[in-house]
DNA sequence: CCCGGAACCTGAAGGC
DNA sequence: TGCCTTCAGGTTCCGG
């Protein structure tokens, strides 16, 4: 899955192959990928722009673009971005491609087809809405407790929220939460302020340690290149189901928390 | 504003 | 072996 530092990691490993290069084909295998927007109205848009820039917000990538517009990738939950050369065969679930001057293309695959590529000249609109980077100097257990003050969601309801804080998605707010020792069905607004500096300190150590490692590559996930990450090698919680705790030895428990699947220790985060 | 549930999607995994 | 059901989750939309 997808989130802050698996969207770093294709950022930092797709620049030096994207940036300054020129877009001379655009084809979609999938009409659904551009909506709103038609295949024909993405494709006549991008055609000929040159990429100046290459950045993330949360777990959007921002192509920009020589005109002024950005091309904006969402990968969701089965998203890659692959770089091939241009006219080797697409890989498996390929869903639109971007041809390049260098030689190559950047194949967009995905499975499940929740992926989208959108373009714009009003980047605000898409991006506007999103609560802080979690790892920039911003970012503080200030501002962290005073976000989760006004919430009496669950806690890790709280942290998916993109609104509240961009770029944590189920796997890393399960291992933040364990790092912290929070039970993720504590109320937002129930966390002392130790907790709170214990929980940013979490958020920011874990996501760190992820993007060293390449992201995780836990189902459909693959850098660029086609490597995995390994960052899922180091999870303590996250999608070890019938596992024990390896800090405890007790047997990790799952729970569904606003629909999704929450893995926790019930004795390192005991409820409240 | 806040909250929770459904919808979008389809491959993978498990049951029988 | 194969069909069928269930599960997975990032985001948006909708109703309360």
């Amino acid at each position: 899955m997808p989130e802050l530092p698996e969207v770093e990691t294709v950022k930092n490993e797709l620049s030096p192959h994207v940036i300054g290069r020129l877009i001379t084909g655009v084809s979609l295998e999938w009409e659904g990928m551009a909506r709103p927007l038609t295949a024909a109205e993405l494709t006549k848009r991008l055609s000929g722009r040159r990429i100046k820039a290459l950045n993330r917000r949360g777990k959007y990538l921002l192509f920009g673009l020589d005109d002024g517009q950005t091309l904006v990738i969402h990968l969701k939950m089965t998203g890659s971005l692959l770089l091939g050369e241009q006219f080797s065969v697409p890989p498996q679930y390929t869903r639109a491609t971007i041809t390049l001057d260098n030689g190559y293309g950047v194949y967009f695959c995905d499975a499940r087809k929740f992926g989208r590529m959108q373009i714009t000249e009003d980047i605000k609109s898409i991006i506007g809405g999103l609560g802080p980077e979690p790892l920039e100097a911003g970012f503080t257990a200030a501002v962290l407790g005073q976000l989760l003050s006004r919430r009496k969601t669950p806690v890790k309801a709280a942290l998916l929220d993109q609104k509240l804080v961009a770029g944590i998605g189920n796997m890393y707010a399960d291992e933040s939460l364990f790092a912290a020792g929070i039970h993720p069905e504590r109320p937002a607004n129930s966390l002392s302020s130790k907790e709170i500096k214990h929980l940013h300190q979490s958020i920011r150590n874990v996501l760190a340690q992820a993007i060293e490692a390449k992201g995780a590559s836990v189902s459909t996930y693959y850098r660029p290149g086609g490597e995995k990450g390994d960052a899922q090698s180091a999870f303590k919680v996250a999608h070890r189901r019938g596992q024990n705790c390896p800090e405890c030895g007790q047997p990790l428990e799952r729970i569904c928390v606003r629909g999704r699947g929450t893995y926790f220790c019930p004795v390192c985060q005991p409820p409240l």
